[in-house]
RNA sequence: GGCCUGGUGGCCAAGUGGUAAGGCAGAGCUCUGCAAAAGCUCCACGCGCCGGUUCGAAUCCGGCCCAGGCCUCCA
């Protein structure tokens, strides 16, 4: 099976196919910057980054771009005589970027600001006047959604349904608007308000509308049709409904946006996230309570179409199996630093090829996953991994590969194997894999290649050296009371390490021990 | 009023025609001086309810019940 996903436009699981061979390019809808990320963002937004992480596994080159709405009401209310809008919205940009990287969302190519666009999209605006897309009241451009024989096709809105919920507005819209569906390209600013001069008699000055920012910036920057279109499902209608509105008639192509994908929501125990209802967590305030990848591996339990119930006993619970499997590439990685380099040689390259079917971009390993005493498992793994990714980008699945996987390894004795070769295989197997889901496990000795795709430690792992030597020494202690049968002073040596939060494990090889939580 | 999801074991969650993945929690056993870790075994005759199609349905069709979302700024 080749890579297929859930496209909107079609309503059916799609076989992906880019335009230009090998080559993606994403736009996804960014933040209206007024507000930091909280935790529905960090559900999308790592969402995405896995899609990316795996169309690069597979062998794409991924184009991907993200916007900031940078001028809107919001941000301008939270402006004050010390802090104008733009440095509102220059801050919160800034701390989304320090969210996603602690997140390990990889870095966009771009991040487009609204307001450095403004030329596009008056430009798109006039463009549409003169097609007959748009008119003009009061210094207003408003898109006439009736010019559109397809409005409503992507969300399925139609014009002729849902108006009795807006009857309201339609009392007062009446006489302005042609339909109480058509939207706003620009405007004029308010008293003190931001405005930029377009050099029109009709509309001189003003700022835009919501929807022409993200039409005019994604096919500025990726063409006049791209690949995928991103964002959340709330993005839905009306903002992407009105975004193809806009630049399907102007793009000069059959079709926009090949691929519309729509993650959808998270919500607490049932009730929506909302700042009304003053359930918002924040991303910072979440990482405070769990690891980064404690957060992705439980995002990547529930598929990107299913609502995801949060609450942090769930997230709790998932990461308890979740430590099993990232506690095993600490053993591993131990067993691996110690040896020689040229003990734990992978010696026969290439294999991982056969894995790949002949129509398929290829895969850029170049590392022997399928090597030695856990080739097969490690082949097997791989197998479903591809199988359920391909599937509409099935994290669900492929974490319950990765867990079946981990346990055949444990099973196989992978522990204490002195096969280092092997080890060191399985170890590059599943570290590899993990980082696809966003869990990176960097080790520059053991597997450079993998190690300079992900972003770089902040040095917490040296921390423990200086206690090193103190630990083992008294393990050492330990393991002669033991040997001389005398428990209550081994007890006693253990019991203070435990204080001390040094979990300790005994194994037929000696002491393993590790710094708890 | 219109549009749209979803209801799977104590909890989370896969699974779109072929006889219920995975995780958490729980039980027993093995190993161990003990503990920890790991392993092994067990844990839904049933997938909201009622009908129907089919050799066969959690999966398709019809009806019903329940929960939720969107139609207005929202990831």
């Amino acid at each position: 099976m080749a890579l297929h996903v859930y496209n909107t436009r079609t309503r059916n699981l799609d076989r992906f196919v880019p335009q230009t061979p090998g080559v993606v390019r994403i736009y996804t809808c960014g933040l209206t910057v007024y507000a930091p990320m909280h935790i529905g963002h960090a559900r999308t937004y790592c969402f995405w980054d896995t899609f990316r992480r795996y169309l690069e596994y597979r062998g794409f080159h991924v184009l991907s771009i993200i916007n900031y709405t940078d001028i809107d009401d919001r941000i301008m209310k939270k402006a004050d005589e010390r802090r104008g809008w733009l440095d509102v919205a220059e801050e919160t940009a800034a701390s989304f970027r320090r969210d996603c990287r602690a997140l390990r969302i990889k870095d966009y190519a771009a991040y487009t600001r609204a307001t450095d666009f403004i030329d596009a999209q008056v430009d798109m605006v006039k463009q549409l006047l003169e097609r007959g897309h748009a008119y003009v009241v009061d210094g207003e451009v408003l898109y006439d959604v009736q010019s559109f024989a397809d409005y409503g096709k992507l969300s399925g809105n139609t014009l002729e349904g849902g108006q009795a919920g807006a009857s309201g507005r339609l009392a007062e819209d009446a006489g302005r608007k042609k339909h109480p569906a058509d939207f706003t390209l620009w405007k004029p600013s308010g008293e003190g308000q931001p405005a930029w001069e377009t050099g029109q008699e009709a509309w001189s000055s003003g700022r835009p509308g919501w929807h022409i920012e993200c039409s005019a910036m994604s096919s500025m920057l990726l063409g006049s049709s791209f690949d995928v279109h991103g964002g959340a499902i709330d993005n839905l209608f009306p903002h992407h409904e009105n975004e193809v509105a806009q630049s399907q008639p102007l793009c000069g192509q059959d079709c926009w946006v090949g691929y519309w994908m729509h993650p959808e929501h998270l919500d607490l125990r049932g009730v929506k996230m909302s700042k009304s209802i003053g359930n918002v967590i924040g991303v910072e305030n979440l990482l405070e309570r769990h690891s980064y990848d404690a957060i992705r591996w439980f995002f990547a339990s529930t598929h990107y179409r299913t609502k995801l119930a949060f609450a942090d006993e769930l997230i709790d619970a998932s990461s308890e199996g979740f430590k099993k499997i990232t506690k095993l590439v600490k053993i591993l990685e131990g067993r691996l630093s110690e040896a020689d380099e040229d003990a734990r040689t992978i010696p026969v390259p290439g294999i991982y090829a056969s894995l790949r079917s002949e129509d398929e971009a290829v895969p850029r390993e170049r590392e022997s996953f399928v090597y030695g005493a856990f080739g097969e498992s490690s082949a097997k793994f791989i197998r479903r991994f591809i199988e359920a990714m391909d599937d509409d980008v099935g994290c669900p699945r492929a974490t319950a590969a990765a867990f079946d996987y981990v346990n055949e390894l444990y099973a196989a004795g992978i522990e204490s194997s002195d096969d280092l070769p092997s080890v060191a295989a399985a170890y590059r197997c599943l570290t590899r894999h993990l980082y696809v889901l966003g869990i990176e496990l960097p080790n520059e000795a053991l597997y450079p290649q993998l190690a300079a795709d992900c972003f770089p430690v902040a040095g917490g792992g040296e921390a423990a050296e200086p206690y090193k030597a103190v630990i083992d020494r008294m393990l050492e202690a330990r393991a002669e009371a033991r040997k001389a049968k005398d428990f209550a002073k081994s007890d006693m040596i253990r019991d203070v390490l435990q204080a001390a939060g040094v979990v300790i494990e005994d194994t037929p090889k000696g002491a393993r021990w590790d710094l708890g939580e």
